[in-house]
DNA sequence: TGTACATCAGTGAACGCGCGTTCACTGATGTAC
DNA sequence: TGTACATCAGTGAACGCGCGTTCACTGATGTAC
């Protein structure tokens, strides 16, 4: 056998890691396969023997973007802030650090419209992973994650109406807190928004639960 | 002189239109200037005669889908349900119609993620069309139009912290029912967010003015 | 321990393609006589 | 009113380029003896 399991799966992760970056920072439509191997250090012939094609490579790397494993942003924030971790996730995701660098961000402002174009499997992959890190983010919130109400269609698992308001309106502000020109503006998008969304999701006047702080 | 002044502001228009729709559709970097020009009846070639460059193209095709003129979306509906406009822009714009016809929507959900990484004209275009935007949202909003307070950054014209929170918001909710492939979730995005914003800033407990309904 | 071998990750030339842009041209048009 | 002319919107071949993907190859490696 020529070079170990080891080592192709390694390499593999590295093609996935760069595109993931990649992707986020420049959009999919922008990163082309040669320029994304040279990142690794390969030529892109070798591309194929780790994926079927781009699109495959767009599908995987959206689930990576969002951290399949667990191993992602929400769960890094609040490990920060144990007690406050809502009020810390918002705080962080609308920080102007995370406006700054979109390679290492939340994957729904940089990435969701371009996906909403994608074939079905791209759009199939994304919409697994945005789940995924909706009800993560519903653990954070005052609300219990599955609401008692929608007798109709009680189906998609257990993701909360805060959490997808919340999430919703925060990429939306980071959105728009990228595309203007105007620092000042962009700045009171952040401040503005961050302001809103902890008054109005961590803080007693949630929905439910009243608490601490004053 | 050849055919008309008349005739070659017509033909601009035509590409002008074309385009904002096509960007919208299907993104910026999707959209070639060979397609475009035949979905006006034109070859190529023509269109170095109306526009510098395909940046020049997008950078007035943003400024044209947020409708610079004032007949836009906004306007639009808010003509239709006078006395009761907030609630009518938020229930347009949260609706599965505007959802489903990127083409002729809100340029925000759609381009904000592209645009941030053009090149500095298109963004400045992008960032006036939105201002203007904002401040018409602002004008249908209880809050008056400029706050009070921020002594030292008071500069950027007359928009309301609640339009910016508002159009952010829906615009994360738009974008994230586009991507998302399960039309379930989907529609659950768009009627748990418009139940919300709608909550929110269209009814008494707004910010400032209590008014009618119960 | 040393050597022959089979495997397959990685190489790089080549493919067909569509892009943005240029440019010599053509032919429909409004104006001057 | 009818004809010659100048203008320039629109044509379409051509440019250089980079894309995604294929494919014959090469050479580093783990295994068998």
């Amino acid at each position: 056998m020529p070079y170990s399991k080891e080592h192709k799966r390694r390499t593999r992760e590295q093609i996935l890691r760069a595109a993931s970056h990649a992707f986020r920072a420049e959009g999919v439509g922008a990163v082309a396969i040669p320029k994304l191997m040279g990142q690794v250090g390969l030529t892109h012939g070798g591309f194929y023997a780790h994926f079927e094609s781009k699109d495959a490579l767009v599908a995987e790397a959206c689930a990576a973007a969002f951290g399949e494993g667990g191993e992602n942003l929400l769960t890094k924030v609040a490990e920060g802030a144990p007690g406050d971790e809502l009020r810390a996730i918002i705080r962080a995701y609308l920080s102007r650090s995370h406006r700054d660098t979109p390679e290492v961000g939340c994957a729904l402002p940089s990435l969701a419209a371009e996906i909403a174009r994608e074939p079905a499997p791209v759009r199939h992959a994304f919409t697994q992973a945005v789940s995924g890190y909706l009800q993560q983010l519903g653990a954070y919130m005052p609300t219990s994650p599955a609401d008692a109400d929608a007798p109709d269609d009680a189906s998609h698992d257990a993701i909360g109406d805060d959490a997808l308001v919340l999430l919703s309106g925060m990429a939306g502000a980071l959105l728009l807190a990228r595309a203007v020109d105007d620092p000042a503006l962009s700045d009171r998008i952040l401040r503005t928004s961050r302001a809103f969304y902890t008054r109005t999701f961590a803080e007693k006047g949630g929905e439910a639960e009243a608490g601490k702080t004053t």
